[in-house]
DNA sequence: TATGAATGAGAGTTCATTCAT
DNA sequence: CATGAATGAACTCTCATTCAT
């Protein structure tokens, strides 16, 4: 059986993501996860408190993906894929991360707190692309360039699910349209990869 | 002389991209636009009317800047960079807006206004992209898949401009790295385009 | 007609002299002035505002009172006599400020408040014994020393007037009593002043 | 080693004499006396019976200390004289018990039960001066008059320390001044003997 | 005795909004 | 257009107290 701190952050990550930080209320949370109002403060010190937990077991479980595939053998192209493959993973499958940090990330009290989680595992990303390709490390095609785009095309996808979902009259986040976007991000990374190996021999 | 309307709005804007839309108060709007909190609701009937005509205007602009572009004679390569131009100069001129965009598109009330402004600008590039290369009716690369990737790189490096500042220890916004930033993005469409009329011919 | 803000002032008064300041709602002023709850923080930003308006206001009636009674010509017990006189009529007419003051002198954060009202007027008593009488200047009849036991002394029927009024089977806020007390106090007056001549021509 | 009980006792007795029994939460005495805080309910049934333990403890031993001097053999002037004694170091060695009884005696719900504490005390003491000058059985100077002016010269010393300090620009708590202090309260207590012998003998 | 978790009531405060002038 | 006062609803958070173990 959960516990009463899961069952309360379990409700406040639906509620979060659906209605965002500020639009949810306590009370709503305290309802949706069957739980006394006081117990949250009791558990969590105050809203912003179960925020960070929230926040800090996500990057917890997200850290843990991507540094596996960054850090596995092989070449970066096959590295790219397989962090490509996780990332749109668990963004499937934690569709109210994304909608939080979204919306966190674009200023106020939260965003520092999310960039001190974002920063090492960009940090991690751009030293893999510099290893393998040393004409990265500054340029239009810098690693930081590069990294910015491609966790752009990442994300851009689930932020927008619903104008997506609009625009093609079908679900973006089905299994097959996923991995129809798998293919065109990795499609995206030959491209790129392309480019910079042509960039390197010149 | 400003009208009150436009003070309203203009600190609106402000509080509006710095706090979001929900952490922001009628007062503090009042308050920063040295107007009565009661002329809020003359000028703008309440605090989701104020938003949205902000939002309206947002959009006005946007669309006409980026109609011009899409619309323009040449090939679909110089009509890219030319959007792509107004696109970082509009979004590096309107910083609130990015901002706003992005909190009130992650979901709750506002994202379906949103959505309605989008539609039309997305399908008009939907509809640029597929009239030049027919074979991005589907597929990988089909014109949404690459939409969708532009524009999230397009907007990233705004979103998550304080997360690039402090990694790469500079001002993603001046306007040197504005330029290198449109250097990097009209390579994408290069090799994006490369990547399409190889397909296109195949 | 009484204002609003007056309305809610005399509620507190009452308020905080029977039950104390931290026993006393908000909820039961708003209901006692017959007010909306947030009108109190409109008028007074928060309930210690409103504590300090209310001590605020005592206080400076109570200054001038007793300024009047310790400038006047003439000689030291006759001051004195005038002083106890305006004192213990200004306790009997504001029988909530005792208890106020009683209660928050006896430390917490409203201390200092009071310390910084009842300084001036104690050192202005000060003034005025050791100008008269320069033996008082220190010793065991020192000004500091009458004045604090001077000062107990008038306090003291107020503070304890419900223990009074057990043990003496009558009111001793009556003005029968009252009377009384004010003859008392002027004894006690005339014999410290007898005790600090003897000790001045020796 | 400390009971449970009395460590209770004992952090409940700083913080109510620090900050007021309503001012001090059940959690902030478990934390300072290290207890979990279902004990203090199952010690004290509730924060009443915490305040009510202590107070009786307190009056317990005060009772002891005054009866003690009051029954002593000699002229009242030497009884008076060791009571003034005992009761001044009785409050310089439990500074909080003043400001407890300071804060509750000036109304609200505990008032009662201090009264009940302090007036068999009081009657004591007004039987033994009535037992020793008639004379003081009613009028301006009656045993009542000038009991709770001896009362109030001695307890508005450690009321208003905070001030007296300030004022004095020293310890008023420090042996030297408390020593001075007994000695002024002496010689009030000689010349009110001394006045009530002119009256007796008239 | 001791504890961590739980509870219901209610605290002070803030909010968007309205109204009379 | 503009304003100060007013309002009702709701907010986060804290409290003393209880309970199962």
């Amino acid at each position: 059986m959960q516990t009463t701190r899961d069952r309360i952050l379990k409700a406040a990550d639906h509620l979060f993501g659906e209605l965002g930080f500020d639009a949810t209320t306590t009370r709503e949370i305290a309802e949706r996860s069957r739980v006394n109002k006081a117990l949250i403060h009791y558990h969590f010190r105050n809203k912003e408190g179960l925020l960070e937990s929230l926040l800090d077991s996500y990057y917890e479980e997200l850290a843990d993906t991507l540094k596996d595939a960054l850090q596995a053998a092989g070449s970066l192209r096959a590295r790219m894929l397989m962090l490509l493959d996780s990332y749109v993973d668990f963004l499937s499958h934690n569709r109210n991360f994304n909608r939080i940090v979204q919306r966190e990330a674009a200023g106020g009290k939260h965003m520092e707190r999310i960039s001190a989680h974002m920063a090492p595992l960009f940090q991690l990303g751009m030293a893999a692309v510099q290893m393998a390709y040393p004409s990265t490390r500054s340029g239009d095609m810098s690693a930081t360039q590069l990294l910015v785009s491609f966790y752009g095309m990442i994300i851009s996808y689930f932020t927008f699910n619903k104008l997506i979902a609009e625009l093609t009259v079908s679900d973006p986040l089905s299994n097959e349209n996923l991995a129809v976007r798998k293919r065109h991000l990795a499609r995206m990374v030959d491209i790129m990869i392309e480019a910079i190996e042509k960039q390197e021999s010149s």
